[in-house]
RNA sequence: GGCGACAUACCCAAGUGGUAAGGGAGAGCUCUGCAAAAGCUUUAUUCAGCGGUUCGAAUCCGCUUGUCGCCUCCA
């Protein structure tokens, strides 16, 4: 195809043209969740925006090496290389070992993961399994000259033998308050230096440690991510995403650490996702249990915030379908904003999204296996523009407005609009091209009986008794819809 | 304190120099015993405010206001 791919790329702050390095195929890495906890769905949304960078190169016929982690290793709490070991805090907080913890997690997770329809990495790695990589790597820095050694803490990486260290993330050091919020580790040379490698303290043993040339401890927070990247997709890739927050300190010290070992740039593409943002009202929402009688903190002014994990109390994917909201609504509403756009999350929100889908489903449903190939000028000209709209940053939200719009073209038949649903799903990963799977409440035997009395009744003509037994329907949450032949139809409202 | 992002109709949200996509909700019409569903029509002379650049600005520049974020961990 013609149209090129261009994304904006956070190492150069402009939107560039994208070719893989080698021709067809990309290698990409996305940073994974650290399995300490439930994913709440703004961490969801990242997941979504990276699938939809997957599916889009896809979609453009290029084939995808997909790796994403799961960091089910504990790090520490700061970024200063000291508090508690976030892993080790949720085994604490449940009883069980952190190994069970990262394994409840992690499955957690990838359930998440396929409920939104998102596809399998050609590799999920964890941390824990690339232990001797990452000791490699710290190695090869160390006798490069590039990390020291603090006694009794750990191996840390020195910032100041990398000049361009402050480059990607545009940071001003020297504007940085230095330990204004947390604790200065006693021997580091410079503020933004950090852990490669951790020594288990002396008088007490960690549940996971490791040997190391170093004496018996643990990896740093950056170092899994380089060492499993370079492991499986090479010393240069193709892409690195992650959420917009992982951009100061964590994919600053993972160029820092992969180009100062192999002196080759890490990656080409750099690209990270917004926030969901929260109103405060939703805050009161904690995951499983209802709100009660906790009202919100956040003072009547308060605009929405980021959601976030260490406040305790978020939604979850499992708390969104016990709401009866689908998955697919939950990712609909992450298509209708720009994946570098703030997204406001609130149950209206949602459910103007899930009235959106549903209004979108009446269209496509009908259309279902109807799909006949896309060989018309008015529709090779829709599928012109939606690949336009995808290839041009991920043009989502808009490319769904191509969507609509192509439905209501009087130039297209039903085959042919039928063929660019699924052409155009292969993108939008909407399951568009299957029938939904609803999960209705079973009609009431007593209904079921209103049903034939309300048929007889009207064929009478009696509209009284007739719209008393819908009223009937509808005080137990069932409608109940008339076909011009006289039958009629029910449905959960 | 330092750095940065954002501000578009009732709501969500595209558009980033050429005269405001799309969706939801609302309204009107058609259909209907009435509804529902569906179809059609409709909803911003205007893009937080004020200046500036330009033939032309929601789009670029400056200032102001407001909101959020980063400078611990975080998608």
């Amino acid at each position: 195809m013609s149209e090129a791919l261009s994304f904006y790329n956070t190492a150069s702050r402009k939107q560039e043209v994208f070719e893989p390095r080698q021709p067809g195929v990309v290698s990409m890495y996305c940073c994974g969740p650290t399995v300490y906890n439930f994913a709440h769905i703004g961490n969801l949304r990242s997941y979504v925006f990276e699938d939809l960078l997957r599916r889009t190169l896809e979609y453009a016929g290029l084939s995808v090496r997909h790796i994403v982690n799961i960091t089910d290793v504990g790090h520490l709490t700061s970024d200063a290389d000291t508090g508690e070991d976030k892993m080790e805090k949720g085994a604490a907080r449940e009883g069980k070992s952190v190994w069970d913890i990262a394994e409840f997690y992690t499955q957690a997770f990838m359930k998440d993961w396929d409920r939104l329809h998102l596809l399998a990495p050609t590799k999920w790695t964890k941390a824990t399994d690339h232990i001797p990589e990452q000791i490699a790597l710290v190695r090869t820095l160390q006798d490069k000259g590039f990390a020291y050694v603090i006694a009794g803490d750990g191996v840390y990486f020195d910032t100041a033998k990398f000049p361009r260290y402050p480059d990607f993330a545009g940071l001003d050091i020297r504007g940085m308050q230095e330990g204004a919020r947390i604790g200065v580790v006693e021997g580091k040379r410079s503020a933004t230096d950090f852990a490669l490698w951790k020594f288990s303290p002396r008088d007490s043993k960690r549940a996971m440690e490791w040997d190391s040339p170093w004496g018996r401890g643990f990896p740093g927070w950056h170092v899994e991510c380089s060492a499993m990247a370079m492991k499986h997709l090479g010393q240069t890739l193709d892409i690195h995403c992650g959420g917009t927050d992982h951009i100061r300190v964590h994919h600053t010290n993972e160029i820092a650490q992969s180009e100062c070992a192999t002196g080759k740039p890490f990656a080409r593409f750099w690209i990270h996702g917004a926030w969901l943002l929260e109103a405060p009202e939703e805050k009161a929402s904690p995951a499983g249990a209802a709100a009660s009688g906790g009202a919100p903190s956040a003072g009547p002014t308060a605009g929405p915030g980021k959601m976030s994990k260490s406040s305790g109390e978020f939604v979850t994917l499992d708390v969104v379908l016990k709401k009866g909201y689908g998955a697919m609504d939950y990712r609909y509403f992450c298509l209708t904003a720009h994946y570098r756009q703030y997204l406001n999350f609130s149950w209206e929100a949602l459910d103007t999204a899930r009235d959106s889908l549903k209004s979108l489903r009446r269209k496509t449903d009908p259309l279902i296996g109807k799909a006949a190939p896309i060989s018309s000028d008015a529709a090779l000209g829709w599928q012109r523009r939606f690949r336009a709209a995808i290839f041009d940053d991920l043009g989502f939200p808009n490319a769904l407005g191509m969507l609509n719009l192509m439905l209501k073209d009087p130039d297209l038949s039903d085959g042919e609009k039928a063929g660019l649903i699924a052409d155009f799903d292969r993108a939008l990963g909407l399951d568009l091209t299957v029938a939904e799977v609803k999960a209705e409440k079973a009609l009431p035997p007593e209904l079921s009986a209103l049903l034939d009395e309300r048929r007889a009744a009207r064929q009478r003509k009696d509209w009284k008794r007739s719209d008393e037994i819908r009223d009937a329907f509808k005080a137990q949450g069932f409608g109940v819809k008339d076909n011009p032949d006289g039958t009629a139809q029910w449905f959960t409202l």
